[in-house]
This record gives structure tokens, C-alpha cells and sequence, in this order.
DNA sequence: CCGATATTTCAGTAAATTCTGAAACTTCAG
DNA sequence: CTGAAGTTTCAGAATTTACTGAAATATCGG
């Protein structure tokens, strides 16, 4: 691996999440490397850098290109693939939750609906599907909220982030701003710290 | 494996989907049984259900152990050791982040500000330090966002997601409200980097 | 169409992970 | 203290996943 010392450090860290996440090694290193560099990198720029081999690097940007985590692009009489991130990490982050919602959450969530049809036939299938029900909900109210966000510009989206729960604050004078006729319908005021 | 159809669905998809995640088939399966079950079970009882050795099920078991996802009870006049999950799925929720964050992000947060410590010695270690601080901003954002809902009650947790982008406009009528006499004193818009 | 350059595919190997059975250990009732 | 029941550990086997080099395929300028 032929990289310089700081760069080479976050791109070894990467490689080994890599492997925590469904994402192997190389996987990691080489999308670490290409979020660092300035500039788009071809696949034997990769290859060089991370010391693997040239089809390692060429199934390595396949799959990042299944995830739509990389820019393929040309430079100016040079047929080489150059391969970059977006420069906006906002971007990454709303691709990368959006990649795994495709592949982890909604197949469960068809899988949950399916089962969910079926008649139970003892009262330990009854149980269960009451659980399973639990879990479709909860999948359900997470994935309403996660498509109500993506759909937030970035600057609203961090403006909301950074709120936190002071939201609740706010959401308390609403309602006293609003319910000035003594509705029974006031929020509890909680403490937040 | 010895399951009710129903059951045996869920089971068998929850080990695949384990898979995806650092966690393995058998753990997976393992978590998918316990969920489902309605009384707590014991290292036998798995071992028939899922049709694995016993000491794959004590490994598996002592995994979900260390990701304090399962309770460990016992019976009166057994000294079996009894395994289940919480009733509360929102608590699965949250202990499931939590062991996430850290053993992911945090230790991430840890070498992103040691080498933002760092002085570049290239401008193209200065690009890519430019980069981590970047991510490092970012993480922190979601970090504090996290620790924040975490401290909520689930019943305001629920609320709050219910709303999605709903508060958008709750914060826009807020800012109506408080601004009636010109104030300068409105909600920050942008990053402040 | 040719040859030069670039990329992908793929079969075989290497490496890593998962799983098992046997042995070791622990706990507890008698 | 003994032995039965329960649990964990661990070395090796089985399986899965990752990686490589070589061959096949694709692209393009001339």
C-alpha cells in the first residue's frame, strides 16, 4: 500500500468497517481513497495505491457503482474510467440510507406484509404474528419518517438535526399559542435537560 | 429446523438478513426465535427449533449476550438459563443503535479527531483532511442529534416521527410568532463551519 | 478491419468465518 | 465430596467469501 501516512490511516480504518457493514475490505479502502482524493482516480491509480489486484479493483467499482456511490467520468482525450464521490457528503449519506433501505428494509417489510395475510394456525403462530406486527409497525413509522426527510432540503434537514429535541420546546408554544380557548388537547410538558 | 411455517419464514429471513450486517445466520436466527416466542427459551429448546449444534447456539447466545439484546432469566426449580428479548420493541430499538454507534461510530469519531490533530505535510494530505473534517462534522451532527431522541420517551419519540417534515411548518409559524417586532434573533440557517 | 489499450469475467486458490463434537469447566443437590 | 446437569471452550472440519491471474471481451483511433 503506497499512500501517505494520514491518508493511508483512515483508508485501513475504512477497510475494516467495511467488513462490520455487508461490505468487504477493498470495498471500504477503495471508497475511503476515492472520498479523500481531490481528484478522480482511474482503476490502476487504485490498484497502485491500495497494492491489490487490477480485477479486485475492477469488482470492487462494480459494486460501488450498484450502490450509485460513485461518479464515473471521462477526462479529455483519455479512455480510462475516472471514479469519484460527490463532493457534497450530504449526498452520500442520503444514497447510502436510501441503498439499504432498498435491500434490508423493504424486502422485510413485503416479507412482514405477506406473513402478516396468513391465518395463524395455533395460538404460538398467533403470538408470533402479533410480534411480526409489532415489527411491521415500527418499520412502517420509520420508513414514513425517513421519506419525509429525504425529501427535506440539506440546509432544512441539518437545521432540524441540530434542534434536537428543542423541537419539543416549540412544539409546546404551539400549543399554547394555539389552544388559547383551553382545548383539552395540550401536550405535557416535558423536561429536557 | 422444526418451526411452524409462519415462524420458520421469519427465522429463516432474519438469518439472511444477518448476514448483511456483521451478525451471522445462526445469531441472526437465534434473535428472529426469541423475538417470536412468547414464554423465554433455553439453549436445548433452540437447538431443536433451529436444528444447530449446542454449541453453536452458546456462542450465538453469549454474542447476542454481548450486544445486550437478550435478557437471561431463569425458572423456579430449573437451572436452565432462559433467554429472551425485551417486550418493548422500541427498547430492542434503541439497545440496537446504541451497541451500533458504538462500536462503529464511535471509535470512527476517535481516529477521525486524531488525525484532524494532525499537521499535513502535502496538499494532498491538507485535501484530505479536509474531507475527514467534513465527515467528522457531519458524525458529530448525528451524534448529538442521536444522544438527544435517545433521552426522549418513546411515547414523544413516536410523536415527533409521526410529525416527519410536519414540524417544518410549526417551525415556520414559531418564527412567525416570535418575529412580530423585527427581532434579528432567528433561527440560523446554513452551516457553520 | 487492425492493433493498441482498457475493462470484465471467471475458474481456481487463498483466506476468513462459521460450525461442530469432544473435552473441560461450573454449579448445585444430596 | 460426588456425580449429574448445564454450559463454555476450542481445535479442526466445513463452508463461505474474497482475491488473483489469465483469458475473454469491449472500445476506439487510424
Amino acid at each position: 500500500m503506497n499512500l501517505p501516512p494520514l491518508i493511508q490511516t483512515f483508508v485501513l480504518h475504512f477497510g475494516e468497517m467495511g467488513s462490520r457493514w455487508g461490505i468487504n475490505r477493498t470495498v471500504g479502502q477503495i471508497y475511503a481513497l476515492l472520498f479523500l482524493s481531490s481528484e478522480p482516480l482511474n482503476a490502476e491509480d487504485i490498484v497502485e495505491r491500495l497494492g491489490v489486484s487490477r480485477s479486485n479493483v475492477s469488482m470492487g467499482l462494480k459494486e460501488l457503482q450498484s450502490w450509485n456511490l460513485v461518479r464515473l467520468q471521462h477526462m479529455p482525450g483519455d479512455r480510462r474510467d475516472y471514479f469519484s464521490t460527490p463532493d457534497d457528503i450530504w449526498q452520500i449519506v442520503r444514497t447510502l440510507v436510501e441503498e439499504r433501505k432498498k435491500r434490508e428494509i423493504d424486502p422485510t417489510l413485503t416479507l412482514l406484509r405477506e406473513v402478516l395475510m396468513q391465518e395463524p394456525a395455533s395460538t404460538e403462530e398467533r403470538h408470533a404474528q402479533a410480534r411480526m406486527r409489532e415489527m411491521h409497525d415500527l418499520f412502517e413509522l420509520l420508513t414514513d419518517w425517513y421519506a419525509d426527510m429525504q425529501r427535506l432540503e440539506t440546509v432544512r434537514l441539518v437545521q432540524l438535526l441540530k434542534l434536537g429535541t428543542k423541537v419539543q420546546k416549540i412544539l409546546d408554544i404551539k400549543d399554547r399559542v394555539f389552544l388559547t380557548s383551553g382545548s383539552k388537547n395540550r401536550r405535557s410538558s416535558g423536561k429536557d435537560k
